[in-house]
DNA sequence: CTGAAAGCGCTTACAG
DNA sequence: CTGAAAGCGCTTACAG
């Protein structure tokens, strides 16, 4: 049997004879064969590695609370999908280069909460190499390789719940980002409180010092002549601060105040009292992303863009458990 | 000029007259120029990719609070580590097996918190591949290829801050695990406390519900007899579970009860209060590691193992802020 | 100090 | 359906 069958019959190429074909398999099996990752890059162009490429915020400094369960889910799942593929899964530092980048050898990356004009996007895109987002790339409308949670959905979701528990006048807590999610949960709520004919209160942080941020502008909020009986927060980061202003302005949760969350994480499980919010599942996203980057590279059919639902974890702060 | 002239000019190989090197390096740098990292692994044996292996425990489900933020730190810090020496950092998923890791064509490495036959070790070892562990392996005693933290020395630091902020009973709560630091850290609060005359407390807790069984074990210390005045939390996940049954027993923290923990982690930071830790530097020690594992495979000279000081965080729980 | 040539282990036209 | 051969882009003995 020469090489070239064995080829063939791994790979799926060329006609084989079933039964050559099987006795392949099975003796490669029984050796463990693999093939040599480079001879097969060499030759086919392809490397059989996946870039992952958190954005900048996740590179975390030990004084910043960042939402890092998030990303550390969505970093585990995509290592194991890939992995699942026999791809590798190289992890990208927050900040690279073009030449460094060029070295690494990588069919394609998955790029996380892009911006508009990202680097990260447009660093692989200048190399020719396939993109997928992890949530919308607002600078670039038309592009469909992405995964992104139902925000739309979700916000309503959301807001719905607060009412249901008694929420008249709900206030929105956004990050000042160019992310797709946040300016996607205020449309979201815009229409929402349009329809619903409830005012319209909407309040802006900045991401960087999340915390004291958040807390400052939740303090403009419960301060205000009218304030809110209900929270929604948009960021994960700004859960505590948010939780810190109730406390701070002697609003009990959740018989004074509502809070509910756009994105789960330890701040919001642990929180005092722990906050409800939405599990966007980013496992799944990490399953769906590497799924569909590679289907591209296979020139196979995929859906795209593809949504994945969201659950939303009931918690003392909204009064539901 | 031939190919093999430029190859050496680049890795430093044979004999180049110094002119023509700088000839190369700088049409090199013009063109920017990589060498097809396919090729030079096909012939040289070398991926130039190393591998990142979390313990499992890291492989986070929605519903657990781990120290996420020390090894997203890590992992960060190791990928840029890693790209700043023109190598890749596969992330690895929690679960491997021996002919995927094969497959996946890596040179070495990097294992965090083994437990003794850590099969992440085996399995790499199994390979041939050399391994650089963070924290070492009691396992393999003799082994030098490590980078851990003063695990002795930021105990008795701890310990004597307590001390310092007026405890005479620190009870000490560590996890059941079989990891190297866990073991380290007992042995030195065994000798702190007989060096100070000071009582054995001693408590253990299981790491997987973390938050739950440190609540159960803290509730058990504080309904003793003779309760302890502070406790040293060895483990993050902890953390949340001391400072709950804290306040569940009446205890004012730091009142009448200091606490510190022996890992900073978010839970730490944004306690309440804000629980003093030690922040290991994980940056600090997937340079290390990265560089360590490096050296071993160009042969070359680094010291080996490799410890990487704490500082201390000082917080309200032991009422030093 | 420089260069021609072999060869790493695959995949892929191509011939049979 | 099967196989001999070329060639991917490097590195490395080896000859000069």
């Amino acid at each position: 049997m020469s090489v070239t069958t064995v080829s063939h019959a791994l790979n799926d190429k060329g006609r084989v004879d079933p039964a050559t074909r099987a006795l392949v398999v099975q003796v490669v099996r029984q050796l463990g064969y693999r093939a040599n990752r480079h001879a097969r890059g060499l030759r086919s162009g392809r490397s059989g590695a996946l870039a992952l490429l958190l954005p900048v915020q996740a590179d975390v400094r030990a004084d910043e609370a960042l939402s890092l369960d998030f990303y550390m889910r969505l970093a585990s799942a995509a290592a194991t999908a890939a992995f699942s593929q026999e791809q590798a899964l190289m992890l990208l530092p927050p900040r690279i280069v073009q030449t460094g980048l060029r070295g690494l050898g990588v069919d394609g990356g998955i790029v996380v909460d892009p911006s508009p004009l990202d680097p990260r996007v447009s660093l692989l895109t200048e190399l020719g190499l396939p993109v997928v987002t992890i949530e919308r790339d607002l600078g670039r409308p038309d592009d469909r390789w992405y995964v992104a949670s139902e925000t739309d959905a979700n916000t309503r979701q959301v807001l719905d719940h607060l009412a249901a528990q008694g929420a008249r006048r709900i206030a929105l807590l956004v990050p000042k980002t160019d992310w797709g999610w946040a300016s996607e949960t205020l449309n979201a709520y815009d229409s929402w409180v349009r329809e619903h004919d409830a005012p319209r209160l909407i309040v802006s942080a900045a991401m960087q010092p999340g915390e004291e941020s958040a807390f400052l502008a939740t303090q403009r909020l419960l301060d205000g002549r009218r304030p809110p009986d209900a929270v929604f927060v948009a960021a994960a980061r700004f859960v505590r601060g948010v939780l810190r202003a109730a406390k701070a302005n002697g609003r009990r949760v959740p018989e004074e105040l509502l809070i509910a969350a756009g994105v789960d994480s330890i701040q919001a499980r642990e929180g005092d009292p722990p906050v409800t919010a939405l599990d966007l599942h980013p496992e799944r996203q990490a399953e769906a992303a590497v799924e569909m980057l590679l289907a591209r590279l296979d020139d196979g059919q995929v859906e795209a863009p593809r949504h994945i639902p969201a659950t939303l974890r009931l918690r003392a702060s909204t009064g539901a458990v």
